[in-house]
DNA sequence: ATATAAATTTTGAATGATTCTAATTTTGTG
DNA sequence: CACAAAATTAGAATCATTCAAAATTTATAT
């Protein structure tokens, strides 16, 4: 079991139980959940919890490098505690966000002069696997 | 000068008035309108113009390959009229979308198997050239 | 410990983009 | 020219997100 207590302090953020439990939350759901979805599936454990202590503490967390947001096109925030390099996929039938290993390499920030590049996202959009099968049957 | 009401008609469109002023304002206009404003700018030229038609038209153009839009961490949609393979930044500050010379090399869909790519968006986002010596000075 | 200040969370209202629905207008066809 | 189909419009509704201010929790200094 990871200690979230210290991933947090050693990034200078003082773990509250919200901050503690929506960190957690990400890592063991890799399925970069909505802001939504975190809120629902937290409320049980925290009764009093609002979704603004949300929307703070994902501003925060990626503030710090600590996650990342996928931005998509149907204009809704995706979360992703995985920041290492790779790339996503949103179906566009089941609305899921899909890990897909593409690796740009590194030479993206060499090539524009000027512009302070603070995250890129390499994001394709269409139908999954899954949603491909049963729109064939 | 462009005939866009042909154009349209290509993609099966039937060329309204209301769909020729917003592709032509989409190939003019090559900053990534939002929604908003093509509408404040088309106003005056279509005075019973509603969001609403902007909208159909926008997703309409989109589905058929007319047009593409630019999602971004902000969730405000940015349409662009150049749909040849660009990447785009996304200023944090003054919140402009520029076309970015990002050549991804490898082609994409080769690598990924079982997924329908119909899209794909590389968007990068930070502080452009302009805003950067603002805040330096 | 205890008072006080600072940080965090909460609540509910406000905003802003987008969608829905139903009515109206325009267009195309016989 | 009438009728059906398509497109547009208006306004309400929805959904994600933000704002502002109050309440709670946590940290700090006495």
């Amino acid at each position: 079991m990871k200690d979230y207590t210290k991933i947090l302090r050693d990034k200078d953020i003082s773990p509250s139980i919200q901050r503690v439990k929506i960190l957690e939350f990400l890592d063991i759901n890799r399925s970069h959940p909505t802001v939504d979805e975190i809120f629902t599936s937290l409320l049980p454990v925290i009764p009093t919890l609002s979704k603004m202590t949300i929307y703070n503490t994902l501003k925060l967390f990626s503030a710090k490098g600590l996650i990342r947001s996928i931005p998509n096109s149907e204009n809704i925030g995706h979360y992703d505690f995985n920041v290492e390099p790779h790339s996503h996929f949103k179906c566009r039938t089941c609305k899921r966000v899909f890990d897909i290993d593409v690796d740009l390499g590194v030479n993206i920030a060499s090539n524009i002069d000027g512009y302070k590049i603070d995250e890129y996202n390499l994001i394709l959009e269409g139908t999954c696997k899954e949603c491909n099968k049963k729109i064939k049957n």
